[in-house]
DNA sequence: CCGCCGATCTTT
DNA sequence: AAGATCGGCGGG
């Protein structure tokens, strides 16, 4: 394992589809608390109905119209925050939904931002549990990971994503679920539980 | 284990 | 009215 380095803006510039699973095991870092990432979604933007970018920038969506390497956070069913990282080019809405993490550093004060857990991988077994895990909320908006001062920021500290990643349909939509754009590291028990559809 | 349901904000 | 979710509750 070599010492943790921010990744750098390019790794964000391609097309969400082709960076999702290159960011399985890389490491998400904020104030201490760190996780590895396990599981994400591609979103496309403006081709993708799924995405919230597909009818064009909001107040809400408007930073995934902006350059790569910033924070999508959005508040989900109005209750629980979740982050996406801007990728692919300028004006290119990609996103990519960090999905499930393992915890690294930092556990007792994951543990005492989801008082609910009851295991230790379920404190980031999926979107909003990551995000509340890591203490990120409508603050980190449009916040810039390859900035030299971010306080979040996404590394590699040499563990190389799966040389054949896990895919399958995204969760909880109910447009393009024919697309297998979910990408997680197989048999990993941080991976988030499946759920049914209500 | 599984299924139901409420919480509560943004967008359509 | 629906949604890129979660956790508590009840039943088997």
């Amino acid at each position: 394992m070599t010492r943790p380095r921010p990744l750098p803006r390019s790794f964000f510039a391609g097309n969400a589809l082709e960076v999702a699973p290159q960011l399985l095991n890389k490491v998400l870092e904020h104030r201490g608390r760190s996780i590895r990432i396990v599981e994400v979604e591609a979103y496309l933007g403006c081709d993708d109905p799924a995405s919230h970018a597909y009818r064009g920038p909001t107040p809400r969506t408007e930073v995934m119209f902006g350059p790569p390497g910033h924070l999508y956070v959005y508040l989900s069913y109005g209750i629980h925050w979740c982050m996406n990282i801007v990728c692919g080019p300028n004006r290119v809405a990609g996103a990519v939904l960090l999905r499930a993490g393992a915890p690294l550093t930092g556990i007792d004060e994951q543990w005492a931002a989801r008082p609910a857990a009851r295991r230790r991988i379920d404190l980031a077994n999926g979107p909003g549990k990551l995000a509340a895990a890591l203490g990120i909320d409508d603050r980190h908006r449009g916040l810039d990971l390859c900035a030299a001062q971010s306080p979040v920021i996404v590394a590699d500290d040499g563990v190389p994503p799966p040389a054949s990643p896990m895919t399958g349909p995204r969760i909880g939509i109910s447009t393009a679920i024919d697309h297998p754009w979910r990408f997680f590291v197989p048999a990993d028990p941080h991976v988030s539980p499946a759920r049914r559809p209500r």
